[in-house]
Parts: structure tokens; sequence; C-alpha cells
DNA sequence: CACCATGTTCCTTG
DNA sequence: CCAAGGAACATGGT
């Protein structure tokens, strides 16, 4: 949201080209296009893993929300007009001379105008509104285990499958321990580990140029290759997502992997108890 | 060939 | 009502 923002904020949609109508809902054809062709895209916001464009319609009488999500494997990114559209472009949206391109090689993606995907997600982690308090509620009396609850939308918006296993790491918690039977110690831990993971995250992808150039072929994750900084790649600032058998980076012992919820969690048996 | 993958939604079963 | 498990969506990497 931080990288396309500026690039989209104050244009004009034009053609709007839908190359997999799967994509697109409501599905009654050219709908969406009638509605967001000649609109004016008035800034760009977030709300968990949505993406919302605020437009204000063709005829400027009225005020509208395109809903984005990028799924598993979606891309967002502006392009010049004159360059070829990816493989698995999903939408493509002219904004005078550039292209927004909508690019998602498995199509679990969406575009939509229904606003009603944003009902019931719960609070945002970064949020002042989200205290340790908050985030107790939302565990307590529940027999889940809290790696599975964690990836409920309604107890906090936005965490997915990578960052629920990271923070559980962080906060020294075992993915398996019931939501409901966490210690307030243990929910403190776990609030502040949610929300530096996700802030750190965030500012390293602020720190990247938003330059697809070369990076065609790849999947949908962040791949910046070396930051700025000289903060390793993506997967190598993670400590647990996707190190079985590797050595945990604080006790040296071994990552595991487990299956919960039909999803992968990393952990370390070692340093996370229970 | 097998198995894995950042997400959401729907369905069945208990 | 809750929870668990599976499947579907669709494509590509290893």
């Amino acid at each position: 949201m931080r990288h396309l923002a500026p690039l989209v904020r104050g244009r004009r949609i034009g053609v709007v080209e839908v190359h997999r109508s799967r994509v697109v809902r409501p599905d009654r054809p050219g709908q969406v296009c009638r509605a967001i062709e000649g609109a004016r895209i008035l800034g760009l916001a977030r709300r968990a893993k949505y993406l919302v464009f605020r437009l204000q319609s063709p005829g400027g009488d009225r005020e509208l929300d395109l809903i984005g999500h990028l799924g598993m494997t979606g891309r967002m990114y502006v392009q010049p007009g004159s360059a070829a559209l990816p493989r698995h472009c999903a939408v493509a949206l002219t904004l005078g001379g550039r292209r927004l391109v909508f690019e998602d090689t498995r199509y679990f993606g969406r575009l939509t105008l229904d606003v009603s995907v944003l009902e019931g997600l719960g609070p945002e982690p970064l949020d002042e509104a989200f205290t340790p308090e908050v985030l107790a509620a939302g565990l307590a009396g529940s027999r889940q285990a809290v790696k599975v609850r964690l990836l409920d939308q309604t107890v906090v918006a936005g965490v997915g499958n990578i960052y629920a296993s990271e923070a559980l790491f962080r906060a020294r918690l075992s993915p398996m321990r019931l939501a409901g039977r966490l210690k307030p110690v243990e929910i403190g831990r776990l609030w502040e580990a949610l929300r530096s993971v996700l802030d750190e995250a965030i500012r390293f992808g602020s720190t990247v140029p938003l330059d697809w150039a070369g990076m065609g072929g790849r999947d949908g994750l962040f791949y910046y290759g070396s930051a700025p900084g000289g903060g390793g790649s993506y997967e190598e600032r993670l400590s647990v997502y996707g190190r079985d058998g590797e050595r945990c980076p604080r006790c040296g012992g071994g990552v595991r992997r487990a299956v919960q919820a039909a999803r992968s969690t990393f952990w370390c048996p070692g340093c996370q108890r229970g």
C-alpha cells in the first residue's frame, strides 16, 4: 500500500482490461468496469490484507471503494503503457500513459466492489485500540491452538501464516498452546511480539524500491534481494518460518515443522515451551 | 511422479 | 454453537 499509493493517487482510471473474470466480483460481466472506468483514485488505504482504492465515481457525484486482495501470489505494480502484460495478468487498469497491473499466477486474488468482505474483521494489530486486553478478549474461552486462533481474521486482522509463526517464536510460546489457557503475561508477550514483528516487516519493505524489473518468473513473495541497509533478503529475515531442520537462532536447537488447520507451522521446541 | 506453497471460503462431520 | 478436517480455487517450484 505504501509503495502503490503515491503511484495511483489522483489518477483517473481509463480502460479496464479483465483477463481473468473469476478474480473480479461481482461477476456480472462488465459491471465493475462500468462502475470504475472514468473514476478518479482519491487515495489508497489498507484494512487487514485488503487494499482499498478510494474512488470518486465517473460522474463525480459519489465515492466508492474498490477492494483488492492479493491472495497468495498476487502483485500489483505500475508499468509503462507500452510494456507487455505479464503471462498471468488478471486485471490491468489504464492510468494515463501507464498501467496498473494486477498479476496473479494462481488467481486466488480478488478485485471487488463488494465492501462486505471487510465486515467482521477484527482489530488492526498496529492500531492504538489493539491493546493486550483486546487480544486477551479474542483468545479467552477458545479451545483452539493459539497459532490457529491468530489466523482467525476476526481475532486480529491481517496476521498471516508466516507472521503467526514468527510472532509466536518471538513471544517464546508454543503454537500448540490452547488460546484460552494463556496467562496474562504470555498474552502480553504475544501482543508485543505481534506488533514488533509486523512493524519490522513493514519498515523493511518500505526501505526497498518497488522495482519489478528482472523479477519475472518469481512467485508473489517480496524477494527484495539485499535491502539498502544490508538487512538480507526477506527469507533471511525470518527466524523460523520455512526453516524446518535448521538451527534455532536463539538456542541453536532444531526448528520443527507441523501442520495445524492444514497450514504449516514452524517453531523451536526448545524455546517455545508447552 | 510426489509434495509443497504467503489465503479465503465452503462443506461435512463430530 | 464450536472445532476439526478436507476440498476447492490454479499454477509453479523442487
